[in-house]
DNA sequence: CAGCCAATGTACATCGATGTAAAAACAAGC
DNA sequence: GCTTGTTTTTACATCGATGTACATTGGCTG
């Protein structure tokens, strides 16, 4: 038995097949006794409509594409449940794309993978550069969350800066005032890593506290061995910093580990944060400050900032004429907030960490 | 300037439509001068397949799903990128889909979303029942992993009874009697937890050890924040054991961070041991001793028993004639083995774990 | 009850790629 | 040169759903 077609409803149900479509898509003028009719019908056949036929008809699919480096990352994956959540009510359904931090790859997913079949693509981009972003010609929508890599594309982050800044006042407030960055870059830029850099900068700056440039130790990646690896090199060197504002979680946790293998305390000798309040964090040991995304908001925008741009490639709706062209890029910012754990301030809080908010 | 079309390479090319089809399919019988004409012509349009016309037409649209419960567990995600791999050799396009343990979305998965946009389906089932995948009609080609819910479908997972067996023999081996399972489910059953429990009773069995019921301890769920709530469960009725047999590794380490609260110590007072070998347990403090599964072998086992799948629906071809109709479900088992790290082993081996193999 | 408008319903073309069947081109053999 | 057989290429129908344009129906007014 093949499956039911939109052919067999409409004969079953006694009407033509546009009919039948029409009820399907909840057109309006549709009596209630054919609409009835129609829907017992399809019921009676277990009829399901078929994607590749709507698709070639109406040139959308209702797929978008979530692209991240490396999805073992928990703060990807975190992201992408947000995302997945966020893109149902709309009904879309997302396509999750890992590109291994690989630059062929996050070209393919900004072409839409070659042939388009996803009507936008969410990027988290790692390894490309401004210049692949500014010839994409024939690309779909597309939303960049993290990375800024240039101006004219649309972007929604947490104020980068202003979060590392905050961050480095706090460990400066505790009386640290040997702070290594780990991951950090010096170079002027539109990155992330540079972005925070520049905020801990500022707080040193601020606060009267002399920069070492050795103090920002660059990583190959950005996982929990490198973390490790960076503490170890550094202590190997004889370096002594009270405190360590590592650019994600994972090098803070790997960081973490390294420092217990060299049986230093933390937070007494070497104070620990870190950035994106992954679940890992909140049962370390000890358990991890950070600076903590609202996650679902970037999903939020994100997802909804890509729907606009789609509807706008859509052709625009008569109403809508008036509207001045394509909108401008739009570079948004949503909420993050400075989560203090144990890494920073003692194990004075311990037993409430056991029993985190599952938000 | 819309997208070029089939149409548009061939009045270039000065050929048929069909000729271009057949350039672009690899069809045996085109003239090589032909076939550099059409190549040129894509070329210069940049023309690329719509696959919505391709699936329409052939009914297949390269995608699988990967249907797992939860992203962020690390498992997943791990398992995903290997997924993702394993099917980019075949050319197919992976849509992962996160279910939230929810059994309707797992239900939706099983029909393929609703409108068959994929050719097949991997799931990580946990809360379908055996009813649910028993009747599925006009389901697309489906293996399961993990969770064996039906003798009658297709399956892919380690030997879980042996695996636990093994992990309690080491903790018998270590000298420990008092042996909690975090998870354990007493009832026989086709669930990975319930295999997993067995494993454990016949370790015990064998070594002529008492099995206390009130040693399996159940949890509402699978992650960090259940595996440190059970154990402040038992340390607060006055449990003393000597070990935990965690069902997977974010129990472990939740239950790492909540012996910690309670100052016990690990592996000295309590050896732990987990399953799946996620990253973060060889960054905890301790290192997380634990039952490593071949995810690889799992994602390629599985994605090439998919295909063998899919191929059968697309009709056998006349050289397969022969074969006896569709081939029997299969029950496959890949190789897992026990990693022992500080959870288990004492600290001897701090420094060497701060390395640990990337693959 | 004619006349008109709005509400419903239908036939048919269309989206883009590809399978089918058959025509056209070409080669080889007598 | 003509038949026969094999490549190579083409025209056309087809996959399934939906937009367009038009036909029909029913209700209401004067």
């Amino acid at each position: 038995m093949t499956r039911p077609r939109i052919k067999d409803v409409a004969r079953l149900a006694g009407v033509s097949e546009k009919t039948v479509s029409n009820v399907i898509n909840d057109y309006t003028h549709v009596s209630e006794r054919t609409r009835r009719a129609v829907r017992d019908a399809i019921e009676q056949l277990g009829y399901k409509v078929n994607l590749a036929g709507r698709h070639l008809r109406q040139g959308r699919t209702g797929i978008i594409a979530l692209v991240v480096p490396e999805l073992d990352v928990p703060y990807f994956a975190e992201l992408a449940r947000h995302v997945i959540r966020e893109a149902e009510k709309r009904s879309l359904t997302v396509l999750i794309h890992d590109t291994g931090a690989d630059r062929d790859h996050e070209l393919a997913a900004l072409t839409g993978f070659g042939s388009s079949f996803v009507d936008g693509v969410i990027l988290s981009p790692l390894a490309l550069t401004p210049d692949d972003l500014r010839d994409r010609a024939d690309a779909p929508p597309t939303v960049l969350i993290g990375e800024l890599l240039e101006e004219g594309a649309d972007h929604v982050a947490i104020d980068n800066e202003k979060a590392a800044r905050e961050a480095t006042e706090h460990l400066l407030s505790l009386g640290r005032r040997s702070i290594l960055v780990i991951g950090g870059r010096d170079e002027a830029g539109l990155g992330t890593a540079e972005a925070r850099t520049r905020g801990y900068l500022a707080a040193l700056r601020e606060a009267g506290v002399d920069h070492d440039p050795a103090a920002l130790l660059p990583v190959r990646s950005f996982g929990m061995p490198d973390g490790a690896e960076a503490v170890n090199r550094v202590l190997g060197e004889g370096g002594r910093p009270d405190a360590l504002l590592c650019l994600n979680d994972q090098l803070a946790l790997g960081a973490l580990r390294a420092l217990y293998e060299h049986g230093i305390r933390v937070p007494e000798e070497v104070a620990v944060i870190g950035f994106d309040d992954v679940e890992a964090g909140r049962f370390s040991v000890p358990t991890l400050s950070t600076v903590a995304p609202d996650k679902a908001a970037i999903a939020r925008v994100a997802v909804e900032l890509l729907q606009r741009r789609m509807d706008e490639v859509a052709g625009p709706t008569p109403a809508d004429a008036s509207a001045p062209g394509p909108r401008s890029p739009q570079d948004l910012v949503v909420a993050h907030r400075l989560v203090l754990r144990e890494s920073t301030e003692g194990a004075g809080a311990r037993s409430a960490a056991c029993r985190p908010t599952t938000a």
